[in-house]
DNA sequence: CTAAAAGCTAACGTTGACGTCAGAGGCAAG
DNA sequence: CTTGCCTCTGACGTCAACGTTAGCTTTTAG
């Protein structure tokens, strides 16, 4: 499939796959005219890079760690590398529910509307 | 306590004490000569401030929520807002959760090392 | 064939949370 | 007093992941 289908599967803007390419995270064939093309596969690569970016990964760190995309091989270092964003992507997810936790503090603060914090008690309100 | 020992204590930088002040999200007296002048509480508010910002929250977004920032009030409006950053914070954690899953999987197939190197999709990520 | 739609490269613009530098002033100690 | 660290206000620099525009070629629809 050429570019702007790939865009439109993937869900992501022709533009961000240009620039994945130019990254080194995603590559393409070319037509003898000089166009992408891609095979079906390409659109669940383009999902795991979101979800990796997701996940805080800059494209430097998903280029080494991806190990197909550039014919690589799988040593002990690139394993441990993995290893070490998957423990870091574990305290993201610590970090992100004590934030949601503290969130859920401000709620019930915000709710009961106590002291140190005023709350007009004027008119009901449309 | 001034600017210095609060960036110490909080773990943060005086630079960016100064700009969550721009930003309204951190207030401060100031002494006769203009320096900023924190109390204790201070250095909880910017952990807080942090953990926002580890959760996604932009300034704007936090100077809207924070309740007691600006003398602000307990609206049906912020509270909606608020359960509604809530419910963000929580599909991040899923999708966190599901690029650590992939993660993982990368990690067991790279273990395996063999040819063709392919990454499964998995169940539906959103 | 012609025109619109889609692709290409190259390169500058954007945004957010600061870093960093410049130049000037405050503050306790020797 | 003066050395040396801290703080002040601008204001420009940074970095990443694209957005956007320009100008041109390729592909497709009628």
């Amino acid at each position: 499939m050429r570019i702007g289908e790939l865009a439109a599967r993937a869900g992501v803007s022709v533009r961000a796959l240009r620039y994945y390419e130019e990254q080194g995270l995603l590559a393409a064939d070319r037509s003898p005219r000089g166009q992408r093309r891609y095979p079906d596969e390409a659109a669940d690569r383009v999902r795991l890079i979101q979800q990796l970016y997701a996940a805080s990964l800059s494209s430097r760190t998903i280029a080494e760690l991806l190990p197909c995309v550039n014919a690589n091989v799988s040593t002990p270092e690139s394993r441990a590398r993995l290893a070490a964003e998957r423990d870091r992507i574990d305290g993201q997810i610590a970090e992100l529910t004590a934030a949601r936790d503290r969130l859920d503090a401000v709620i019930a603060y915000s709710t009961s509307a106590q002291s140190g914090c005023r709350v007009e008690a004027g008119p009901a309100t449309a």
